[in-house]
DNA sequence: AGGCGTCATTGACCTAGATCAACCAAATTC
DNA sequence: GAATTTGGTTGATCTAGGTCAATGACGCCT
């Protein structure tokens, strides 16, 4: 994360939990006594409502941090989508790290205001597109996020079942389902599984998006 | 915001700012060369489609900042909702303040964090809650920010106008209207004025916010 | 005081997406 | 290898909220 003392000073620090896929291991309103990074596999942070419709806030991928110095209560409920691996801080001792090394404050803000344009952008998405836009922006997401690896035509993995991707853009599962069904009709994106798909047509993929040619997700 | 010796040399650097109501005073995609501070007034964080639609995505109020260093580029247009103060650093010479002070990088993480926290109650909002809940949060909100000074049935001032207040909510300025409506009528609030209201039923409008009893709106 | 631009309210419709429901296919259990 | 279970697709309806349109209520300007 950041300078070889601070990193050694780390390394003493820390231990790693694994979870199995499925399960929520953080729940609003605990304390916090452990900070973490995600090391493998994919987590969701939640928030649902007292009747029981739930929003995904964010989508914890490998090296995004888990929880936040200076709170001592979770806010959102963490849940496993994979099996997965974290690499666990005590938060008190993190927090003295943190107060002591500049640099890891810094590297810290830096992390939180990108969580910060992009949960912006998720905004956008959220009050303002329409499904296929939805479903499109977030096909659009997975490939910015794999496109760095492979060169272009491997097939993508969708992580997400289609409950968790409607819950993640606040539609419902059945409406993912026929939007992908649509793309998938229109030749933008082919499926050779239910949960790989490789993109036919990125520049039609963009443009269904509804975002400003330029400027799309930060992510 | 910190200690006395930035203190001063904030005060050294700075230099004010005033902007008038309605002027979108920076743009995505503009460079970044001055971060502030809002002190008087009111503006929001915007983002555009490309056929127009629009999304609010912050409500800076006084003592927030704007605009975020380590960044080159603005990532949204910033529009003054009332005529407005703002305090105006130039962007590197804050960021090398910020390098050479642990503090002020500490202190601008927690608000960085802060604003995640808020960001992702809205993400809730915006992707579950129905047209009534999104407005009962809305003015839920203002109730909590206000109420720090006064003590109870203070008309409270809707800083927003309709179309804003939707821009907000991702809703039509239509339904806005439509639900403050209902809620009048249903007597939980009442109007004095097109933007001053008063509450008269907190506990209805808490629950019609259909937020968990415990954990509402963070900010 | 009268005329105008802005903001707000209210009504009459319409449509995107939710809801309800049937069915399918692959994985898991016995 | 039959029987569940879990996740996915597709169809038929319903409805919350969007769209379009008329009208009202203030300023504000001359």
């Amino acid at each position: 994360m950041c300078d070889d003392q601070e990193l050694a000073r780390l390394d003493r620090m820390k231990s790693y939990r694994t979870i199995k896929a499925g399960e929520t291991f953080l729940w609003r309103g605990d304390p916090l006594v452990q900070l973490s990074s995600v090391v493998r596999g994919i987590a969701t942070l939640n928030k649902t409502l007292e009747d029981g419709r739930t929003q995904v806030v964010g989508l914890l991928l490998p090296s995004d941090f888990v929880g936040r110095p200076g709170r001592s209560e979770i806010g959102f409920d963490v849940t496993a989508v994979t099996d997965l691996t974290l690499c666990c801080f005590d938060r008190q001792e993190f927090e003295r790290l943190v107060q002591e090394t500049p640099r890891l404050a810094q590297r810290m803000l830096e992390m939180a205001l990108d969580e910060l344009d992009s949960a912006r952008e998720w905004m956008v998405l959220l009050g303002r597109k329409t499904a296929r836009e939805k479903i499109a922006s977030f096909l659009d997401m997975l490939v910015r996020r794999t496109r760095v690896k492979d060169g272009q035509l491997e097939p993508i993995a969708l992580p997400l079942t289609r409950d968790e991707i409607a819950n993640f853009l606040g539609l419902t599962l059945e409406t993912v389902s026929r939007q992908l069904s649509i793309l998938r009709k229109e030749g933008l994106v082919e499926f050779q599984d239910r949960r790989h798909f490789v993109v036919l047509d990125l520049a039609a993929l963009q443009e269904a998006t509804g975002d400003d040619a330029d400027g799309g997700m930060i992510v």
